[in-house]
DNA sequence: AATTGGTGGTAAATCGGTTTACCAGACTTC
DNA sequence: GAAGTCTGGTAAACCGATTTACCACCAATT
């Protein structure tokens, strides 16, 4: 392991002129030969410089922490993406965080957001307490960045069209024809789920009966259990609007199982596209969001150096609508 | 941000003696007083010890790295939960590449690994070249550990039952009667691939016919080109087994657009297993791999402290065969 | 001869926590 | 009263990169 001091014994000169070499100080003034000839050792014993000391010297680590609720949720593979990409672009690295996998707040992850090991943090806390050892450690330290919900860390907040893609997807099953159309919808009281639910309201006008909606964790099988619980009490909804793709295949199971065929009798469209909606029993039709880059400008917006950041941010880029066949006229039933 | 020395101040001790404190030192003899004076506030100010003053000195950092060449495959979700789980066990935080999203070498990430930012590295490197440039970085300074292919970087090899799931599903389509199996591989010449290959021939004998073989990277659009044109090779195969699940429901696509059904016309078996396999058109029979032990056992490997890591690891939990509708008995094709 | 100015560097402080070695004072013991 | 032995600490040296301030040397100018 090389350093400096090494080189610049190596080379017959002082620590301090290799740094300045190294990094192409503009003060320093220095013969050829001798740049030369400390570029040289540095190739050779194939420095890398020690990231801890720099860290310690310039109060950065080049490092972000990315935490979510389930890594392993395709959605969030998606804005995942987006956010490696980007990171890539601001040159930091990312810490991944599962706040399902256990307590964040105990963990080293929690220590590098408390001892400056991180240069800022964003959080995808939907549905999850977000812990209060992170919140207290990050806060007035380092920039936070909350995805899609605003759960009072005081940070910046990104959003996407969640209202435009609720009202999307509710017109597309009233150009259908539906007029009694359910709502399947995400984690009450969490900002995207309230501003999808104002979408499919502004869409349904007078017809937005409390009782077509019902509120479902992003997991297939708490997706299946509240449809088949909304489907029960209202016969009569011939469409479903769901919040999320995976609560969404839920839904469809829970249609299935009550003796109903999607989409003769059950009209379902979903906001969230995953791989393999093809590929389903019942293809889905949805409304795509603009996840990679949900995570992109989350990630651009917590590497900035000012002191304040923005409080809100909103994603324009519009959602895309994909018909597939879960959606058609409704029916009749038998 | 509160340092020791800070506290110390308002202590009125030493910052050795706050530092001995609070990591409760054995060997030091302080009054009670003192210690509660301190204790008291070490609370007050909310400290929280600088992380890269504690590398610096330790050499340690509390990170491992954990790159993959797509962090979107459910495959690589399900290994990266059992990566977290056992890291935070062991209290590290888990910095992620993503080989795929750019070039890993120039990224942050590869600095770290190279300037001590890093405890130990995993790489899953399948169907990608790894990158020089961690390769180099890495070598010789920090554990490495590469799940399922030897891409001969010289660290540990963590490997999966990979022999025993192919003879499991090879076995399957055999006791149902199938005589010509095909085999859709993953990558040639990555270790995996090739144990699994073996445990094919292994069932097959005499069967084994080379021509029966082609290989795909784990994409369902890759799967679905490379199975068309085996089928179209071999239009005697009735029975396909596949070795990675994503390529699989690609196998299921060409299938049904050479006109085939599944099962009756071709059973398709596949290693690795999805959430939603049921939800599929063709709810796939699967040998599910103990892919989160793989990342555990990984991750336990990797903060090993011994100089030397053993060369070779072999997860030794059994497959689990999980019978659904992709696969039955030779039917006869119109 | 003394000053100015440019060239090519270097010494030393700093970031903050950890650890080793050591020490002052009180108290015992012979 | 000299030597040991606790008790309750502290000083100072790391870890390695960066950066500011400064300096020695030589040449040119006044």
């Amino acid at each position: 392991m090389a350093t400096l001091a090494e080189i610049a014994r190596r080379a017959g000169v002082s620590s301090a002129l290799v740094s300045r070499v190294i990094n192409n100080d503009e003060t320093l003034r220095v013969s050829q030969e001798t740049r030369e000839s400390v570029l040289r050792v540095v190739q050779e014993v194939n420095y890398a410089p020690n990231v801890a000391a720099q860290s310690l010297r310039s109060s950065k680590s080049g490092t972000i922490a990315f935490v979510v609720h389930d890594a392993a949720n395709p959605v969030y593979g998606e804005i995942l993406r987006g956010a490696q990409a980007e990171a890539e672009r601001q040159n930091k690295a990312i810490l991944l965080g599962d706040s399902a996998a256990g307590n964040v707040g105990n963990s080293r992850l929690a220590q590098l957001i408390g001892g400056g090991g991180v240069d800022g943090l964003i959080l995808q806390a939907a549905g999850v307490q977000a812990d209060n050892l992170i919140i207290k450690a990050a806060h007035k330290k380092i920039p936070v960045v909350q995805l899609q919900a605003d759960i009072g860390l005081g940070g910046s907040l990104v959003q996407l069209p969640d209202a435009p893609a609720a009202e999307i997807a509710t017109r597309h099953l009233k150009e259908l024809g539906h007029r009694t159309i359910g709502c399947l919808a995400t984690v009450e009281g969490l900002t995207f789920t309230e501003s999808r639910m104002k979408g499919w309201q502004n869409e349904m006008g007078a017809d937005a009966d409390p009782s077509l909606v019902a509120h479902s964790a992003p997991f297939a099988v708490e997706g299946e259990a509240v449809t088949r619980e909304l489907l029960l009490r209202r016969p009569d909804i011939t469409g479903l609007v769901c919040f999320n793709v995976v609560a969404a295949i839920g839904a469809t199971r829970a249609a299935t199982a009550l003796g109903l065929d999607v989409p003769r009798d059950l009209s379902v469209v979903s906001i969230h596209d995953v791989k393999f909606a093809e590929d389903l029993k019942v293809p889905l039709t949805v409304v795509r969001m603009p996840l990679a880059e949900l995570g992109q400008v989350a990630t651009k917006t917590v590497c900035i150096e000012t002191p304040e950041l923005p409080a809100r941010i909103a994603i324009e880029t519009s959602p895309e609508f994909v018909q597939r066949q879960s959606t058609a006229a409704p029916g009749w039933r038998p």
